[in-house]
RNA sequence: GGUCCGGUAGCUCAGCUGGAUAGAGCAACAGCCUUCUAAGCUGUGGGUCUCGGGUUCGAAUCCCGACCGGAUCACCA
C-alpha cells in the first residue's frame, strides 16, 4: 500500500470519527507538501471545513492530532497552516521504502494486463529520406511503446510502409531518363537519400516542361496535366497496378535501396518494429472490405462509379472510399491494413502515432472501422502529436529547409565529441572505441530528451542556427547524474554493507520520497501517453541527487551506517534514471 | 465560414482531474574545483499566466465571450 492510500484511509476515520461525514474520495486531497513548510505530504482540510463548522486551522490541528493518535507511529509530527494539514512522516517508514525498491528489480513496471495493444509509428513514403518530423513521430513512437510496456500491456510495434503510389514512380522515372545507373555503391549514397535526389530532380524537370509549355501559351493547369513527365509517371503508375514486370522489378530494387538507407536511420535513432506492413500488400485488402461494406449496405455507389460513405448522422461529411476509375484512396488503404493486421494479432487497442493534421481522418477511420464491424475501431487511439517548426513556420522541402534526420543525427554526435575532449580527467584511458560510444549516446541522448521533453500535442520550435544545448534540463544532464552515481560505486566497496542508517537527512529523505513517486509517474505516462511527464520526472530526480550529492559525502562519510543508506540510496536513484531513460529509448554512459 | 488545438519570464518549455508566495532551462550578471565527475552547485535580476466576464473559501487551471496563432474540412497521402 503506498503511503498516499495509508494516509487516505487514516484521513477519512479521523474525520468520521471528528465529524460524523463519510469523505469520498475526491475529497481526500493529498498533494506533496511545500518545500516553504515542514512535512512530506499535506491534507488539504477545506472540504470538511464545512462539516465540521470551525476555522480550518483548526480543523487541520484537530486531523492532525487523530491522524497521530491513529497512524502507529507512521506519522512523526504535524503542523497546520490554514487549511493545510503538513505530515511529516516518521523516517523510519522512508528507509523501509529505499529497502523495497532496492529488492524490486524492475521498480515502476507495473503489473501485467494480459491485453494487447499495437502501436503504429513511422509509416514513411520511400521516396524522401526520413527528416525532423519523423524523428518525433518516431520518438515519440517508441517511447510511447517502451511506457505502454511498462504499463502491463503486451504491444506490438508496427510500421506501415507507403511503398506504391505517384510519389515513388516520380523518383523511378527521374531515375530511369537521368541516372545512368546510378546506385547506392556506385555513389557511395544511402539509398534513401539517392531516391530523395531523384525525386528532387523530376521536380525540377517536370517544372521546367511546365514552364516551356506555358510560354507556348498554355495555362497552367493544362500545362501541369500535359506535362509529358506527368503523363509518364502516371503511365508508369498504370503499369505498376498492372503487375508489368519492368516496372516492378525496378519498384523493388530502388525501394529495396531505400528501406536499407532507413533501416540504417532507425538502428541509429534505437527504434524498431516487431512487425512492417507494405501498402502495396494492403490496399488491395482494403478495397475488398469496402466491396463488403458495400455489400452490407454501409456505404453506397454514386452513378459514377465511387463509392462513399455517409457519415453525416456522426456530425462529419461523406467520405470517398473508392474513386470513380475503382482505385483506392488513403482512407481504404489504412482499413486494409487494419483488418490484416487485425488478422495477425487478438488486437485490444490500437494506437496510431500520426500528426495532429490528420485528426480528421482518424476520426473518420474510427468510426469506419467500428461500422465494419472491428472491436477495437470505436476506442482507437489517435496518439496526435504536433509540428516541428522552424523560426519561418514549417519545413518545406521546395525551400530547402527540411531538417535532415542522417545530418542532425551527425552533427549531435560531433557536438558531443567536442565537448568530451575538454574531459580530459574523467575520461582518461578509455580506447577510442569508448569515446565514439559516449559521443553517440551522449548526442543522441541531448536530441532525444529536447524532443520528447516537450507536450507531444503541442507544436515544438526547432531552430537549426542554435545548437541543442549539453547543459541544464536536458538529456545529457541526466546522463551526467547517471555516470557520476557509477563513478562513486565504483570507487565504493558495495560487498559487505553495514546496516542502514534510521534517520534521515532531509536531502535523503526528499531523494526517496521522489524515488517513490516513480510508479505512479510510469501510469500517469501511460494514460496520458506523455513520455514528457517521464523527462519531467526524470529531471527532478537528477536535480535532487545533485543537490544531495553537492550537500552530503558519500564515500568520505566516517559513519558506516549513514554511507551504506547513501550507497544504497545512490545505487537506487541511478536504477530509477537508467530506468526512465529507457522508456524514452535513451541509453546511459557508464561514464563521460 | 464549420470543427479541433494552442497563447505562461527576452527565448524554449513545465505546471492545467481547482489549493499555500506561478516554476525550470537558456541568455545576462556574481560566486564555488589540493576533497566522491564543474555536462555540476549556489545566488541576483526578469511575470497584467492574451483580454473581459462568471462559478467559489480559493482560478494559470473549470465555464462563457472576444482577440491572436496553427491545423483541418480533396476522386492527395
Amino acid at each position: 500500500m503506498t503511503l498516499e492510500q495509508q494516509i487516505s484511509t487514516l484521513a477519512k476515520e479521523a474525520v468520521k470519527a471528528l465529524y460524523g461525514i463519510e469523505a469520498a474520495d475526491a475529497q481526500i486531497q493529498l498533494q506533496k507538501t511545500r518545500p516553504e513548510f515542514e512535512g512530506n505530504i499535506t491534507l488539504v482540510v477545506f472540504p470538511f471545513v464545512k462539516a465540521a463548522r470551525k476555522a480550518p486551522a483548526q480543523v487541520a490541528a484537530e486531523i492532525g492530532e487523530k491522524l497521530m493518535a491513529d497512524g502507529s507511529g507512521l506519522i512523526a509530527r504535524f503542523n497546520a497552516v490554514q487549511g493545510f494539514l503538513n505530515l511529516v512522516i516518521d523516517d523510519g517508514f522512508w528507509v523501509k521504502q529505499l529497502q523495497a525498491i532496492d529488492a524490486d528489480a524492475n521498480y515502476g513496471r507495473l503489473p501485467n494486463r494480459d491485453q494487447l495493444m499495437m502501436v503504429e509509428y513511422s509509416s514513411p513514403n520511400t521516396n524522401k529520406p526520413l527528416h525532423l518530423g519523423h524523428v518525433r513521430n518516431n520518438l515519440l513512437g517508441f517511447s510511447i511503446a517502451q511506457i505502454q510496456e511498462a504499463n502491463g500491456w503486451q504491444v506490438v510495434k508496427t510500421n506501415i510502409v507507403n511503398d506504391r503510389g505517384i510519389h515513388i514512380c516520380k523518383s523511378m522515372l527521374a531515375w530511369l531518363k537521368f541516372g545512368n545507373g546510378e546506385t547506392p555503391e556506385s555513389s557511395g549514397k544511402k539509398g534513401d537519400h539517392l531516391i530523395g535526389d531523384y525525386y528532387v530532380r523530376f521536380d525540377k524537370e517536370y517544372k521546367k516542361q511546365i514552364a516551356e509549355l506555358m510560354a507556348d501559351g498554355k495555362d497552367e493547369e493544362t500545362a501541369k496535366r500535359e506535362a509529358p513527365l506527368m503523363l509518364e509517371a502516371q503511365e508508369m503508375l498504370r503499369r505498376w497496378e498492372a503487375n508489368d514486370p519492368e516496372v516492378r522489378d525496378l519498384w523493388t530494387k530502388m525501394n529495396n535501396w531505400v528501406y536499407a538507407g532507413f533501416d540504417e536511420t532507425y538502428r541509429r535513432m534505437g527504434v524498431s518494429f516487431d512487425k512492417i506492413y507494405y501498402e502495396s500488400n494492403t490496399y488491395l485488402e482494403g478495397k475488398s472490405e469496402v466491396e463488403k461494406g458495400l455489400a452490407s449496405g454501409q456505404f453506397y455507389r454514386r452513378e459514377d462509379g465511387s463509392v462513399w460513405a455517409d457519415l453525416t448522422k456522426d456530425g462529419l461529411d461523406e467520405k470517398l472510399l473508392l474513386r470513380s476509375d475503382g482505385t483506392s484512396v488513403y482512407m481504404t488503404q489504412d482499413i486494409g491494413t487494419a483488418k490484416l493486421r487485425f488478422q495477425d494479432y487478438p488486437i485490444d487497442k490500437m494506437v496510431y502515432v500520426v500528426g495532429n493534421e490528420q485528426e480528421y481522418h482518424f476520426k473518420v477511420l474510427s468510426i469506419l472501422l467500428d461500422r465494419l464491424g472491428f472491436p477495437f475501431g470505436k476506442e482507437l487511439v489517435h496518439f496526435s502529436y504536433g509540428m516541428v517548426e522552424l523560426p519561418n513556420g514549417k519545413m518545406k522541402s521546395r525551400e530547402g529547409t527540411v531538417v535532415d534526420a542522417d545530418d542532425l543525427m551527425d552533427k549531435m554526435v560531433a557536438d558531443a565529441r567536442e565537448i568530451s575532449k575538454d574531459k580530459v580527467n574523467t575520461l582518461q584511458g578509455i580506447t577510442p572505441q569508448e569515446a565514439d560510444e559516449i559521443a553517440r549516446k551522449v548526442g543522441l541522448g541531448a536530441l532525444k530528451y529536447f524532443i520528447l521533453k516537450v507536450d507531444p500535442r503541442k507544436n515544438m520550435l526547432f531552430n537549426p542556427a542554435e545548437s541543442i544545448d549539453f547543459n541544464g534540463n536536458t538529456g545529457p544532464f541526466i546522463q551526467y547524474t547517471y555516470a557520476r552515481i557509477q563513478s562513486v560505486l565504483r570507487k565504493a566497496d558495495t560487498a559487505n554493507l553495514s546496516p542502514l542508517a534510521s534517520s534521515l537527512d532531509p536531502k535523503e529523505l526528499a531523494l526517496i520520497q521522489r524515488l517513490c513517486e516513480y510508479p505512479s509517474v510510469v501510469r500517469t505516462a501511460g494514460d496520458d501517453f506523455s513520455p514528457a511527464v517521464i523527462c519531467n520526472y526524470a529531471y527532478s530526480l537528477a536535480c535532487d541527487f545533485n543537490s544531495f550529492y553537492h550537500d552530503l559525502s558519500i564515500l568520505n562519510e566516517p559513519d558506516a551506517q549513514k554511507k551504506a543508506l547513501r550507497l544504497l540510496l545512490s545505487a537506487n536513484v541511478a536504477k530509477v534514471l537508467k530506468s526512465a531513460f529507457a522508456l524514452l529509448g535513451i541509453e546511459m554512459p557508464e561514464r563521460m
